[in-house]
DNA sequence: GTCTATAGGCCGATAGAC
DNA sequence: GTCTATCGGCCTATAGAC
């Protein structure tokens, strides 16, 4: 035990970026129990010993890959410019664009294994938060203000607004998605859930329909 | 691999019956992976030997455990019933306590755990979706149409609304709670989210408010 | 830096006595 | 049914040659 902060650096050479890469993609597709530096060092194309001389440990090289991993969530959770239309024309793509990005597998399996090895990494946890759910949260907080500053909504707490709004699309559809149960959502099953989730968001705090 | 559905019966020896207890404790705090047979062995105060006397392997335990779990909670699950004020006043109450329940260590643990290994036990994950989440919405559903039949809300897709309404209540506190950030909430918290949660949800589906 | 080869330990599962 | 004792394997981590 000794998951440190470094070694998120620059990928010096070819084969820890190989390394980098092929543990991400185990470690968020199997979890940490279930995943072997063999198995990491057999599909990185290098011997474990080079491994453990790029990075000292397991638990430092996944330290190190799933908080690489929450920065590029950062980078890739989907904004949206102003919009001139309804409250619920403005919402809808954005609405969309976020839900489609939650299912992805690769969002599912980082939420997955997060919450998983929660309780052994903590500061995993806390990165994983801040740089995803906090992110998101914050940009939709000051959007929403904004628009009521507008007058499209009323929201004498849009922090809370923000809240359940994201709770409403993250509904029934993600909590399936993240057990792995019923097919896998297409994208009009997820446009689907999100105008639904948006109209009654609307609804409870649209200004006008 | 052989987790099949029985050994759910009678836990027949008191031997039996604290290999389950020791079992539950451990799988649900720590996760499948963490935890060895010796742990279980040596909690439940038996030899390794006695326990694959009853449960054949690890996995037909887990199973066995997680089963049995996921059918107390839909016993445990709080219901109410109708109620006769406003619709606020009728499900604030039954809302405190569903959400007071959701954040309960053993559900936050029983969630963890199936979410960490969907993937491995997939009828572990429907067992889980079925007695616990599906059960709540189902009935919940079931009472909203009644409310709606009354006059009290306008639902004209109940089960939607009553997706909604567990999604409003599952919100950032319990995202927190499940990745195990910040402060354990305490009853006047949960009481504030719910009601929270719960005046959104009036003022986008009741008649009145 | 990178490899092959191996040490050392823990774990799941079993043999055999009682 | 229950125990003690142990096997065989996989896993993390390292030694030593190149």
């Amino acid at each position: 035990m000794s998951a440190s902060a470094e070694a998120t650096a620059a990928p010096a050479s070819a084969k820890a970026r190989a390394i980098l890469d092929a543990a991400a993609e185990l470690f968020i597709t199997h979890g940490y129990g279930a995943v072997s530096m063999d198995a990491v060092a057999k599909r990185a194309g290098v011997s474990k010993a080079t491994l453990y001389a790029h990075f000292g440990a397991k638990d430092r090289l996944f330290a190190a890959i799933i908080q690489s991993a929450c920065l590029d969530m950062r980078g890739e959770t989907p904004e949206m410019g102003p919009a001139g239309g309804s409250l619920f024309d403005a919402m809808l793509p954005m609405a969309i664009r976020w839900l489609g990005f939650l299912l992805r597998e690769r969002s599912l399996g980082m939420y997955r294994v997060v919450v998983a090895e929660g309780a052994r990494f903590p500061e995993l946890a806390m990165a994983f938060h801040e740089n995803g759910p906090r992110a998101t949260r914050q940009w939709l907080t000051g959007w929403l203000a904004a628009q009521a500053a507008r007058g499209l909504l009323q929201a004498p707490d849009p922090a809370l607004a923000a809240d359940q709004c994201l709770a409403l699309l993250r509904s029934e559809m993600f909590l399936q998605a993240t057990l792995g149960i019923g097919p896998v959502p297409n994208e009009a099953a997820i446009a689907t859930s999100a105008a639904a989730a948006i109209r009654t968001f609307c609804r409870a705090y649209g200004a006008a329909d």
